[in-house]
DNA sequence: TCAGCAGTATTCAACCTTGAACACTACTCG
DNA sequence: CGAGTAGTGTTCAAGGTTGAATACTGCTGA
């Protein structure tokens, strides 16, 4: 657990499921197509939760269903906290060799609000600004380096300008109102394959069990 | 050790700078910059070339030096086979979510000889063809994913794009002779502040100790 | 001269990840 | 009905990663 990336999907997977199961997150997961991009594999999912909950960012309850036991998970206060931070940070800080947590965090755009990610973003294109001002490399030290150097710093300045500039695409879609955020009255509605219909019945059930509030949309910070 | 970059980037210190041991292979990832960009820390190396070792790719010797003992690694030659699959695997493997494999191959080079390393990068081009050819996303299931899914999807499109592009640059460059590559006489010289200046001493003392014959500088299948 | 700091070289316990395997339920088809 | 297959839900031992800590050497300067 100690990549990044996993906690927030975790994290994120819980807030818009919860309560849920492991093996729901599982298979919500699996269909974000998290199994090509996010590297993610069943021992995790479950470690995964388990470290959260030892955290107190997850709360944990073993419900009887019928003769099996179920671990059930639902956020805390806190696990909020630590998802809006481990988004902000993915959305805020740029490496160009671990794409991942910004992928990630895209992903996770409907659990927070459009003002609140508009500003994650224009925090991103500031930390661009700052790096590109930061240690142009001297003349001196290119001509110093191996020859192939050269040219890995110009894959990482392209790179550091497409992030750049699709960022910027993005933001000006996010402020003239595009795209759907938590809080937000929407009309989408989740595709019959995906495994959030599947749910329904066992959330109310567990929802019950719990002694839950209704539904309640995950809204944010 | 699961980390491929991890072990692409120890064999290939090992091979440059052989006879070595852990504390050199250290200070050269870190003038290299890896300790930016290839997340590694003292822990991983020495255990990663623990690992390599147990596997039968590297070979360890306890010299005495002084009153100390030294641990000094050589590669053997199932370490140089599988340096060269695993910098295969890197070069040609397309994975937009982790391009870190693919910078840390680049940075290795110098130990590949021009023409294997130009058929590898070809090969990435014919990969990139072949996912651009496969599954373009149905008009349908576009307009039934969260609203969000397709700017993932176009990130990723033209990350892949700059990807190729910038491929297609590097090959025209190695094919018209650009670059040092491995087997070739070069006229450039490691900066002085690089260790592996200082480390020349220490070499020829290990390369005594350890009864091996004079440079022979690496070269590739 | 010797305290103290920087540098050299490595280890290790705590923690995390991996993925195979387990145990169970539910369906399906002859 | 009963065997086989697919799906559900989770655990666990083996192994990897982390980074703080260790222990030593050599230099520097009061």
């Amino acid at each position: 657990m100690a990549a990044t990336e996993t906690r927030l999907l975790l994290l994120g997977a819980v807030l818009l499921f919860e309560p849920v199961n492991g093996y729901q997150v599982r298979r919500e997961l699996l269909s974000w197509g998290v199994e090509e991009w996010g590297r993610i594999n069943p021992g995790s999912i479950y470690s995964g939760l388990a470290t959260l909950t030892k955290q107190g960012h997850l709360r944990r309850d073993d419900l009887r269903e019928g003769s099996r036991t179920v671990a059930v998970y639902t956020s805390t206060a806190e696990g909020r906290a630590e998802f809006d931070r481990l988004l902000g940070e993915a959305l805020e800080s740029v490496d160009i060799t671990a794409p991942l947590a910004f992928h990630t965090a895209l992903s996770l755009l409907p659990l927070v609000r459009r003002s609140v990610y508009a500003d994650h973003l224009r925090a991103r294109l500031k930390r661009h600004a700052e790096l590109a001002d930061a240690a142009p490399p001297s003349e001196l030290a290119r001509r110093m380096a191996p020859p192939h150097l050269p040219w890995m710093l110009d894959l990482w300045q392209r790179s550091a300008a497409l992030d750049r500039e699709w960022v910027e695409l993005l933001l000006a879609e996010i402020d003239s109102g595009g795209l759907m955020f938590a809080g937000e009255p929407t009309d989408w509605l989740p595709p019959p394959e995906d495994p959030g219909w599947e749910m329904h019945d066992e959330r109310q059930r567990y929802r019950d069990a719990l002694g839950l509030d209704p539904p309640a949309s995950p809204t944010s910070t």
